[in-house]
DNA sequence: ATGAAAGCGCTAACAT
DNA sequence: ATGTTAGCGCTTTCAT
């Protein structure tokens, strides 16, 4: 495999000026530059990345990182780490998987003293996360989709959960909806510090107090047993909410199989919202669910971006965005049963 | 951030000696070693991942490569990607994502040039991948989960396809369907070399002969609309066949759906039976999805064993393996209508 | 059992 | 506008 020496060689000139060249950290003539980009690709030339990123140069790797979770991630959190790479790749970056046990920071603070990466891109963060504090001490760039309760200075990007409930809840009034049920991630997950979940509990008990609805809640595992408890819990209680919302797609999708089983009629018994779910998943399942979510590509692109640029150091400011979650109306939502 | 020169001048001892205990290329008396694993934990030393790649020494990173799907991936296939995640770190390896569209091969080589990555590991190959030839060439060492028709020297995992169709197609018969419809790939798809819908339409078709059943095949793509079409195509047939299997989830969830609409039963008017789809998939849907698909654990496992046993050299066996799918009966198949 | 020293292929400061 | 050179922090060969 060729070297940058072989590339000055051929082209004959110094070494240093074929980084330059390459680099464009100083103005070359016309001339050379143009035989050094000749002698390159004759020789098939690229930069080994190891002596670059020794010799000091911009890493070139981001890292990815989430908490191994036991219920698994769905198709929704997929195309947030497809997005992200992509963007990534976009910007001239690789990007790094990585995954283990929100407990094990050890793991993290070792990636990070290998000195591999320059920066971390972090996934699934809860409102009291053990990371950043680990980031923070190691003084590496990084961002979050999502934030923790205590984000003064961390950069993130994150659904805008306020509105995401305002939306759900309105469009359930609009449809005459006066009585609610919430399927919760599990409490085990809101002890953990669950900030989507518990971020939305708020926006949507604010939204339904202000429509004078009533609400309650039901937590179970996001898997299709959940789904089911979901659906005993919701048969006890008397009366019956005529609206679900939900926010983890498993056990929505859980929900919403076992009342069809159960013989109810979505929407015309219950309706459903699903909120923070990809439209994949969403057409996934019968009736195919309203859903409002962010759109995971802008909001994995913007986190990257906003990365990137810490790690470039071309803005200093901390990046904090909220993303605007669209709705779309599907099947599983219709006008209140009277 | 320490380095090991300053490990070694903390244990008292040459910088190679650190190396040396880290490596354990090189017996060290329990003394000296005592004194430098002390110094390593004291100053908190973690080995420069790049110096170590740029010395020569085994690069500790894997690259997991798949094509960009304009359909997107599912759940089951993020289960692909974080199984083979995780046995990466276990062995002691980062796992870089790459992708890019299939036909950009430059993108590949590229990487590789960049000597940063010991290894690559391919996902969604297709019959006569353009990959392997970059690889080849560049003789960097890979292994990939499916495989592509010229196989020889390939080391690859892949689901035993003639197993699973023949697992499906008895279940099927022996719940006394006669006739199949077979939801694959689209054209385009089919095109493209998609190994496993080539080898299931193979695997289906001869196993329904030896049970003397008739199968007629409907290509969608995999969405809900396709799974909307496939229902459309499968209406029109007379008479219609009692058993469907399908190859892509979102296709034959959309299907399962699409019938539901229309007034179909599922298992009594029609059975389905789908391939290829992990359990998280299809306990989403409804009813549940009666299944045939290997452990995607076990395959991506496997194979990152495979890769890594080849980049360590421990073996110059061309590993091949075929791994044996598990049937899951769930709700959606039942005995044939009289 | 240990040390010394020659690279690995770059970047960037210091020349001219 | 270009060349020269001192590292970056390791692995490994050659010494002892």
């Amino acid at each position: 495999m060729a070297t940058r020496d072989d590339v000055a060689r051929l082209a004959g000139v110094s070494p240093s000026t074929v980084s330059y060249v390459i680099s464009g950290r100083r103005t070359i003539s016309d001339a050379t530059k143009t035989r050094v980009l000749a002698a390159m690709r004759d020789l098939n030339y690229t930069p080994n990345a190891f002596a670059q990123g020794l010799a000091g140069a911009r890493r070139g790797i981001l890292a990815l990182h989430f908490p191994t979770s036991v219920d698994g991630y769905s198709s929704t959190e997929f195309e947030y780490v497809t997005a992200a790479m992509e963007r990534a790749r976009a910007l001239g970056y690789h990007m790094l998987l990585w995954s283990n046990p929100m407990t094990d920071v050890m793991g993290m603070e070792s990636l990070v003293a290998q000195k591999l990466v320059a920066g971390v891109l972090l996934m699934e963060v809860s409102i009291s996360d053990p990371r950043f504090d680990v980031l923070r001490r190691a003084k590496i760039p990084f961002a979050s989709i999502g934030r923790p309760d205590d984000s003064d200075d961390v950069i993130y990007v994150d659904n805008d959960f306020a509105e995401a409930g305002r939306l759900a809840i309105e469009h359930l009034a609009e449809l005459g909806h006066r009585s609610i049920m919430y399927i919760n991630v599990s409490q085990q997950d809101q002890a953990a510090g669950n900030g989507p979940a518990i971020r939305t509990a708020r926006a949507i008990t604010e939204s339904a107090q202000a429509q004078n609805m009533s609400i309650v809640e039901m937590p179970v595992e996001n898997n299709a047993r959940g789904g089911r408890q979901a659906l005993d819990g919701y048969l006890k209680f008397n009366p019956r909410p005529s609206a679900v919302v939900g926010l983890k797609e498993f056990a929505t999708a859980g929900f919403l199989n076992a009342a069809g089983m159960a013989g109810l009629s979505i929407p015309a018994d219950v309706s459903v919202v699903a909120l923070g779910i990809g439209d994949r998943s969403a057409e996934m399942v019968s009736p195919a669910l309203t859903t409002v979510a962010p759109s995971g590509e802008v909001i994995a692109h913007t986190a990257v971006d906003a990365l990137v640029e810490q790690i470039e150091g071309r803005s200093s400011d901390v990046i904090q965005q909220l993303v605007t979650p669209v709705m779309v109306i599907r099947e599983s939502s219709g006008i209140a049963p009277v």
